[in-house]
DNA sequence: TCTGGGGTCCTCAATCCC
DNA sequence: TCTGGGGATTGAGGACCC
């Protein structure tokens, strides 16, 4: 979906149309969640960047704070929507989907009707990529942003993308850019020419393999329906840092209920009981405890999660302090065998 | 200008058990 | 009895994504 969040809100406030729409919380220390195209164009306001530099960049935009509520109503609608139109449709976060196009005699058609039917019924609109692979599929839809369709082959991948950065691939961050570039690899074309045995010693036996296969466009992971969760968390980063140990023991607590209702709601029990400390210079530790039998009580999870800060009691001032529970009953489960799925055709 | 919240997956090390 | 390899599990840290 394009620029989603900002996108529901001019649904809501069509006088805002046309405007520079920025989506963020109002605390000194957010972040920007989406910035509408025009946004973009004119300040270079993108999500992820501090709310304060966009306020600095663009004082006259429309500031407007987050509703989640009304994004996963929004969200629900457009999954419906797919789901209604394709066999298997895999949802990743709110606003983006894989849907399995395998056996589609004319996917672009297909495509162009399930989109303009999402634009009939909710006023926003999205761009489709089409390919193979559900790399080269989400390759192809950053092309075609906004509201536009592309296809690609593998083959025109390879070609078009052979000088451009390995940032290009979803999954190939800062980090790795830095670290390829220490060895001397700075196009798609450089890193497909290493010997795979030579990522896998950089990078690690699975990571090597996989930045391989990427920087030929080569991927095939299915598009599967169902996920299973594995983990959920509550944090919070703080307007001003902490230090005094009882009042992070206070918000360890609270969110730790809150965290219990939540895993109630979605009948999870998990054995894994975590938290998360966020120092004023930006280093994380986290903490775990593993106990016997799967809980979802708040008075279990917030007496671990104490105790687990007791045990480390952080020595500088605290920004951001979260509790988080996995290992969830029923836990990992064994890759079901399954059929050879290939040459699928993705949205 | 100073970096959210909620997740997933990977690596590496330690430990336990067979 | 000693030694070693290997799988499973746990914990910590980190990269990345929406």
């Amino acid at each position: 979906m394009d620029a989603f969040y900002a996108s529901v809100e001019l649904q809501r406030r069509p006088e805002l149309r046309g405007k520079p729409v920025v989506v963020c919380g109002t605390g000194p220390r957010a972040v920007v969640t989406t910035a509408s195209y025009e946004a973009r164009r004119l300040a270079g306001i993108h999500s992820a960047m501090p709310a304060a530099v966009a306020r600095r960049r663009l004082p006259d935009a429309i500031f407007i704070r987050p509703d989640f509520d009304a994004y996963r109503d929004a969200s629900r609608e457009v999954m419906s929507i797919l789901r209604a139109n394709a066999e298997t449709v895999e949802v990743v976060g709110l606003d983006e989907a894989y849907v399995d196009l395998t056996g589609i005699f004319s996917p672009k058609a297909v495509m162009r009707r399930i989109a303009a039917e999402l634009t009939d019924a909710t006023g926003l609109t999205c761009s489709v990529g089409i390919a193979e692979s559900r790399l080269l599929a989400k390759i192809a839809s950053e092309l075609a942003k906004p509201a536009g369709l592309v296809r690609l082959t593998r083959k025109e991948a390879l070609e078009r993308f052979a000088a451009e950065s390995p940032a290009l691939i979803p999954g190939i961050g800062p980090k790795t850019v830095e670290r390829l570039s220490a060895m001397g690899i700075r196009t798609l074309a450089e890193l497909r020419a290493r010997e795979e045995g030579e990522l896998r010693h950089a990078f690690g036996e699975r990571s090597g393999a996989w930045l391989h296969r990427r920087a030929g466009f080569e991927d095939d992971t299915p598009v599967v329906a169902e996920h299973e969760t594995k983990s959920q968390s509550v944090e919070t980063t703080f307007d001003t840092d902490l230090s005094d140990q009882a009042e992070m023991e206070r918000v360890l607590a609270n969110q730790s209920a809150e965290l219990s209702r939540r895993l109630r709601q979605r009948n999870l029990a998990g054995r894994t009981i975590g938290i998360k400390v966020r120092l004023d210079d930006w280093t994380t530790v986290t903490r775990a405890r593993t106990i016997d039998q799967p809980t979802d009580q708040p008075d279990l999870i917030g007496e671990l999660a104490r105790e687990l800060l007791r045990d480390y009691s952080p020595t500088r001032p605290v920004r951001l302090l979260g509790v988080r529970v996995a290992a969830f009953e029923g836990g990992p489960q064994q890759p079901a065998a399954e059929s050879g799925q290939l040459n699928l055709e993705i949205a």
